[in-house]
DNA sequence: CCGAAATAGTTGTGATCGCAACCAATCTTC
DNA sequence: GAAGATTGGTTGCGATCACAACTATTTCGG
């Protein structure tokens, strides 16, 4: 085992920290959305489609954007379909395609949690940090993700 | 809405970066605990264990600090328990109880896993950060970590 | 001490999600 | 323009995990 440096103490703190606080900080998430009968999965897939021209997305392209498969998205969609918080819309074009499109029931509700969950990221996080941690993980995560 | 304050364009940063990069890490490092058998939450789970006093752990203790449910570990334990990695003991004076402790093969898998692991979060992570950062990310997760 | 409450762990059930296999539509190549 | 490859999406299946209900053991109030 001539292996690679150990984490020195620094380093050690900041992933063990990061590692077991994001599951806490998830879950605390997920209690906030729960009363408005939402999980975190759906909450972001609402987000994420309010935000494209249209308030529409392929499947395909939202399946990449939540890091979901396709077979994930799929089953996904069963639940904020039933609920009629997005309609499937078929493309005339492209008929293998099918654009998730935000319904008005979706988007007035995603009126009402949007603001309930930004103050729990700001409660939860955000404002429990200086500027200048802030941007530090602001860049850390670009970072990393970049050389992902 | 006269909601909170909006997130502003380093808070944002921060978040979204956060969030989404974290999905992408944790499969990153899914990916290389793979070839030898190994999800990342059985690694946590021998992880865990290894660094407890004579390398055995109550379950309810491991539940918490694996942040799984009590069911949720004992559903764990039955791919460790059949890899022969982990060993269950009861506990004697107190029957309720069982212990979960590391075997000699459970042992030597970590060894050689680990350092494996840690190259991992070097490369995945750690070594794209500088100092300040290493040290911010610390600090952030410490204060969120203490405000849940 | 004895019954009630608390604690440790497991099991039934249902939700989520990935992989592999699949079908359908489009594009490519000759 | 037809065969083969590629792309978009769904379905069968298995793994993971939480909640609720359950059993077994220990502890506590009176």
């Amino acid at each position: 085992m001539a292996g690679p440096r150990w984490l020195d103490p620094d380093e050690m703190k900041a992933w063990r920290l990061y590692i077991t606080t994001s599951v806490d900080l998830m879950k605390a998430l997920e209690d906030d959305v729960r009363p408005f009968g939402l999980t975190m999965g759906d909450y972001q897939l609402l987000a994420m489609i309010s935000e494209a021209p249209d308030r529409r997305l392929r499947m395909c392209d939202l399946a990449d954007q939540l890091r979901l498969s396709r077979s994930g998205l799929t089953r996904r969609m069963d639940g904020v379909l039933s609920n009629e918080w997005v309609a499937r819309v078929q493309d005339q074009a492209d008929r293998r395609v099918a654009y998730a499109e935000l319904t008005t029931k979706g988007w007035n509700l995603l009126r009402k949690v949007a603001p309930i969950h930004l103050a729990s990221v700001r409660r939860l996080m955000i404002d429990h940090l200086s500027r200048a941690e802030v941007k530090a993980v602001g860049s850390a995560f670009e970072k990393i993700s970049k050389a992902l």
